[in-house]
DNA sequence: CGAGCGACTGTAAAGCTTTACAGTTTGAGC
DNA sequence: GCTCAAACTGTAAAGCTTTACAGTCGCTCG
């Protein structure tokens, strides 16, 4: 095994040299650096993390902690964030906390208290009181992506802004009679996005002046198949059926597309549906939708890391509540359009 | 900063021995153990994984390396990756080799040499000369998922076979004109599934004695939109529409069910469409497909390197080549049905 | 010409654990 | 009661780097 000092030797330097000529973070003169460099080169030689962190107390690791892996939006949002550390010299290692509550203590007492991590990056996880005191008392930075956290940083939309949105560009084509396929709270997760999304629909309908009926509201759980399922159900009543559909996910709004088309309605001529998301598929369906770029918010979200990590300022490590408001996009394509006239 | 020596003193014993009866490797008396289980619980004591790691040379980790993230299938690996590793005390820390060749090579140098991981787990990479050498000379074990990889162990699907059993599948069902759509070799990974796909479809017919026009042959890129194109195309020409078609991909398969639809076939009726993949959406689109739960080839993967790890035999670490071939499996949905009679 | 400063370099300690080795205790068998 | 092995425990070294501190050297300025 070769190491510092092998280096050192053929170099022909200290260790302590050739530690600082390969950091750069101190005066070598240029003769000893090219020695060191050459040397290095020649035995291959690249210094061990573990020791590394050991004398340094910083692992260059990130944590991201996540309840889904293979959900589009997180597998979206952990691309974004390993990409953008890796271009800053940081690994991400990935926790799922799909595995329930004592899995998931194990994995906030592990991952922090034996040093694995320099910060944690959250996507969709509310952080409990103990979680945060224990991220808090080893000074490990938090940014969490999906919901606002109390005593954190965190980058989210707004959730409510996106449904008022949404349900506005309808009212805009022209829409007076509009539903709505909600998430319902069993799919909840450690925010309140359908909740929110919910209120923002009521409130854009309220701006307009107009009704209101409860047939127009039904809960899915964010599958395509439970979209399809309730908008059949709401379309499916020639007494009830709105002109257009808000989604509250994107891949809802395929399913509901599709039972509006299985009924024989044409979208956008009979029926207007706008999802919401930004789901990759959402292009080839024509799908209107309120775009939240996963992928921008998880290497935003982790710069800002890297960055409180790199300010030097101890400070503005923890104990800082701070939400970023992440920009939406409404994004119309080819599922609305101006509504029918009677 | 509270460390091992806190919880010997607490506990009025040695370091050495609270190191033992928190391994539980050696022998340790009940009542020291028990008092030492007492102090560190009090103290909230978890061992310095870089300390632990340059003391016994385990990172207690695993690298996974993959081209994309974001994508179904490598997300599914992933996600079973991660858990089954969870559950056998190891992290994993992600990387993405997106980022062209340089990147790619600094992962390997970097993750190899710096030993943050104790063995590596690719997904859809195909390991060059160098990078080979490389692990094994510092004796990290790898295993590789989705193609052979010489020098290493390796788990995949026969792609070959899961091609010809997609074919004898719509033969099956009478068909004689069956099309194909391919993946093109623009799209190919490190490994060759688009060709080996193709060619069990090929044998396929031939053992059926089977007609092959080479208007049934259609390439595109693997997504809905490259299999709407590619179907429309086909199925577009009434002179040579094929009745059965097999698309090397889920996704694609969705395309081109959407494409026999807009043409005004009906799905299967008129036209059956096989898939390939085990696409979460596969099940509402109806979809009928070779099902390669990538999943369980993650977790799969994952446990062999474990296994591996902690076989004690050193002898097992590296130099060993070995294709483990993953079973496929023939799901059956609704876009597949007899050849209706002319 | 001397003092003093800045640039550079080396020595050695610190960071925290595991574990080889040596030493002590315990208990069984005779 | 003695012997001996087995079980247990402690001391100290090893693992590899960074960095505080101290020292050397050359140069500038007065």
């Amino acid at each position: 095994m070769i190491g510092i000092v092998e280096v050192a030797q053929l170099a022909g330097v200290s260790t302590a040299t050739v530690s600082r000529a390969l950091n750069g973070k101190s005066h070598v003169s240029a003769r000893a650096r090219e020695k060191v460099l050459k040397a290095a080169q020649e035995l291959g030689y690249v210094a061990s993390s573990s020791a590394y962190t050991l004398a340094t107390g910083r692992s260059k690791n990130i944590g991201v902690v996540m309840p889904f892996i293979d959900r589009w939006f997180f597998s979206a949002v952990l691309d974004g964030a390993v990409n953008a550390l890796i271009n800053r010299g940081y690994d991400v290692t990935l926790y799922s906390i799909a595995g329930g509550e004592s899995h998931r203590k194990r994995i906030f007492e592990d991952l922090v208290l034996r040093k694995r991590v320099d910060g944690v990056l959250t996507v969709a996880v509310k952080l409990n009181d103990s979680e945060l005191a224990n991220l808090t008392a080893l000074q490990k930075p938090i940014v969490g992506i999906g919901g606002p956290i109390p005593g954190a940083r965190s980058l989210s939309i707004d959730d409510e802004g996106a449904g008022r949105l949404a349900t506005a560009h309808l009212i805009s084509l022209g829409h007076t009679e509009i539903g709505m396929i909600s998430g319902n709270p069993a799919s909840e997760m450690d925010f309140h996005q359908p909740y929110l999304r919910r209120t923002g629909y009521h409130e854009a309908l309220l701006d307009a002046n107009l009704d209101f009926k409860s047939e127009w509201m039904a809960e899915a759980d964010f599958t395509v198949a439970g979209g399809y399922h309730a908008a059949k159900q709401m379309l499916g009543d020639p007494r009830s059926a709105p002109t257009a559909l808000f989604c509250a996910s994107d891949e809802m709004g395929f399913g509901a597309i599709q039972a509006a088309r299985d009924l024989g309605y044409r979208v956008p001529q009979d029926i207007s549906v706008v999802g919401m998301d930004g789901h990759e598929l959402g292009d080839f369906y024509g799908l209107s939708t309120i775009n939240q770029l996963p992928k921008e918010q998880g290497a935003k979200g982790a710069s800002m890391l890297v960055d409180i990590l790199e300010s030097g300022d101890p400070k503005q490590l923890v104990n800082i509540e701070q939400l970023t408001q992440w920009p939406i996009d409404l994004l119309v394509r080819s599922s609305t359009a101006r509504r029918a006239r009677d």
